[in-house]
DNA sequence: TTGTCCGGTCGATCTCGTCCACTCGTTGAG
DNA sequence: CTCAACGAGTGGACGAGATCGACCGGACAA
């Protein structure tokens, strides 16, 4: 993981579609020497997947949420996570250290949708509460800062 | 929009880097018809971009935390907006129904750099307060669901 | 019918991805 | 010091993919 590494990275989160021929000229290799730090990046699991950026709205997923889950005593928490996970509209799950354990994040086309959600979601066992916002709009999202080099040069490797 | 480019959308979105042909033997056509397509998806706003995904922690960005600001009277949202888009660890910004109005994703190699994230949070004018909490884990993140189809057969374009 | 548009196919050409053999420094053991 | 082993990069070759222009056929309106 060196800065030529570390360039590649910035390249591919900016755009995830350069060709290797492209990242060598910008990082001054050749091909097949950047495609082989690109492949030992995935096998490290530094990069662990390349995906579309997709507007939600032109696909009808006009509506986001983030959802707190306050759980009770009784919570079994790989039980919760699973039935979360089930559920294709949440698109993220943080475990949280608070009160609200569970922090969700979920895209709906309608508000039918979410408030079948939010009963879907009370219906789980371990579940005591849920509290939800909505959001008037998206700044931005997932905007990948760029990678931090050493810092600290007492060897953290 | 037909079943044919949410089809590609669910492929891209599931590996990004997938050549047109591939994409065309998927969804049974040629890789030129398919590469119209993809064109006019990201011509028309709903694929905005493409992106590598990197995992965090192993890029020296350990610590997420969400952020909860909480504005005063005096708030102007544009310039909060602004300052908040100039902090490059602000991953997500969300404008909020609710107290707090606005939600931000951060991520920070160490404790040490939250505490300055958030010390510089509350120096910018209109922000009277702002609630951290710390994630955990993260069970999952940015998952993409399905891209739904038309089930509003009443014209929702 | 005829013209036009839209979306797709086909074929040619250029670029890219990928494999392999080779080179060049570095390291460590004898 | 010498030499072998190793990691990282280069260059060439070949197959696959990207891309462009020309052509085809169905839908639609005049």
């Amino acid at each position: 993981m060196d800065e030529i590494d570390r360039t590649i990275l910035n390249l591919l989160r900016a755009d995830g579609r350069t060709s290797y021929a492209e990242l060598a000229r910008r990082v001054g290799l050749t091909a097949p020497s950047v495609q082989d730090r690109v492949v030992k990046l995935e096998k490290n699991g530094v990069i662990t997947g390349y995906r579309a950026v997709i507007d939600p709205e032109t696909i009808g997923l006009g509506i986001t949420a983030l959802i707190g889950i306050i759980p009770d005593n009784s919570a079994d928490h790989n039980e919760i996570c699973e039935r979360l996970r089930a559920i294709p509209q949440m698109e993220s799950c943080y475990f949280l250290a608070g009160v609200e354990c569970y922090q969700l994040k979920v895209r709906v086309p309608k508000m039918g949708d979410l408030e079948r959600l939010i009963h879907r979601l009370g219906a789980i066992p371990g579940v005591a509460q849920t509290r939800t916002t909505i959001t008037l709009s998206t700044k931005w999202e997932d905007r990948p800062q760029p990678v931090p080099g050493e810092e600290d040069p007492h060897g953290v490797d």
